[in-house]
DNA sequence: TAGATTGTTAATCGATTAACAATC
DNA sequence: TAGATTGTTAATCGATTAACAATC
């Protein structure tokens, strides 16, 4: 139960994913589960999983598994989903909108106030369950509301400078789209960059191997 | 330059940051670099640096450092940027358009053939530089393009179907955005996964880490 | 009780760092 | 040549796995 300190980064990104099963599991009606079974399912080790939940304390039952539901609980405690931290999204472009109407906020533990643009044609407009305000707003509505956190979907360019102004103005926190990051890195309020890039080219790499391994066994 | 055969997983996911930092340093006309400075604006250590590289043969001169133009060029052979494999994107809502708009495939290592909706509204549309055809095309254009990997941006619900249809009809590696993986997993094919769920909750741990530093020393 | 499965300690494995000879 | 920096080996560190007593 006590969050204990010193949790490895290993452990944390391993975190979302078993919550990702067990919340599958957990809606298909399944109320136990035993970390051999668990092992299987992710290709992991029963030890391992052990390990990783006794980071935080125990939530199992020797001779019985672990409680669904009390893993989903927990691990939503440990990672904070149940905060209901603010957030605010810069950039309603293409990318932007796909969050904005597809991605469940409230369920990853963050509110979205609203989102900016600096485009006239949309700003006013309501996206999914927020309104678009203008750009020049942006500044004074941080100041105002003190969001933990912004999502940063504006091109490229924008983005340090935009970056550095949020943090000045107090957030926390940035979920970064913009592929960029040498100037981000340097802030020193947590980053979360999801590089569409580096995915792209880990895949590349992957399907050379692949193809390798085929052609050096046929 | 030799590819050498089992180069860890950890190191591979350094090597698209290694490629980002170092092409940004050519854009500004820089031509050597060491790899203690590397370390430097990376976060990391030189030692790691050096090993990391040599795990693919040296790129290195003693006294002097690395040339940019050598290391970039040899990553992208490493990562098989320069390959050109090709790619379907299999669903033109937001994100798919996002990805068609503004993402630039070719210098990730691949040639985006079409993409594929089931939105008559947009098929027949052209989205950045390809063709939207209707879904229903999918399979026999696989048979016949034989395109390397496809693009997932449908929605959740698809996803565990068309991902095994399209290794059925061929496809060798998945980019998966629809937030799908217990089936997709078991493939047994290369898979990327861009889980936004994953990426937030973990900014969330971090924000939750960072604000209880703040309050432990005011 | 007997069987199952955890929590936890010890052993192994792999990745990172340090050190230094080789050499530009 | 002297200074710098690599390539590479050895030492350290941390993460994963194995083992088993505790206990449901």
């Amino acid at each position: 139960m006590g969050t204990k300190q010193n949790v490895s980064r290993a452990v944390i990104q391993r975190l979302p994913r078993y919550y990702r099963h067990l919340s599958a599991l957990r809606a298909q009606g399944e109320t136990r589960i035993s970390s051999r079974m668990l092992a299987e399912m992710l290709g992991l080790t029963a030890s391992q999983i052990r390990q990783d939940f006794n980071c935080f304390g125990g939530f199992g039952q020797q001779g019985y598994g672990y409680s669904i539901d009390k893993l989903c609980e927990g691990l939503e405690e440990i990672m904070g989903l149940r905060c209901a931290h603010t957030a605010v999204l810069v950039g309603v472009g293409n990318l932007g909108r796909a969050l904005l109407k597809n991605f469940n906020f409230e369920s990853n533990g963050f509110q979205l106030l609203c989102a900016f643009d600096s485009d006239r044609t949309v700003v006013g407009s309501a996206v999914g369950d927020v309104t678009v305000r203008d750009v020049s707003e942006l500044y004074p509505y941080v100041d105002q509301h003190k969001p933990d956190i912004a999502v940063l979907t504006v091109p490229h360019a924008c983005a340090p400078a935009l970056a550095q102004g949020l943090v000045r103005h107090g957030v926390r926190g940035l979920w970064n789209f913009t592929g960029e990051d040498p100037a981000i890195e340097a802030l020193c309020v947590p980053v979360e960059n999801v590089h569409f890039s580096d995915s792209l080219m880990t895949l590349c790499y992957q399907v050379n191997q692949f193809e390798e391994q085929i052609h050096s066994q046929p």
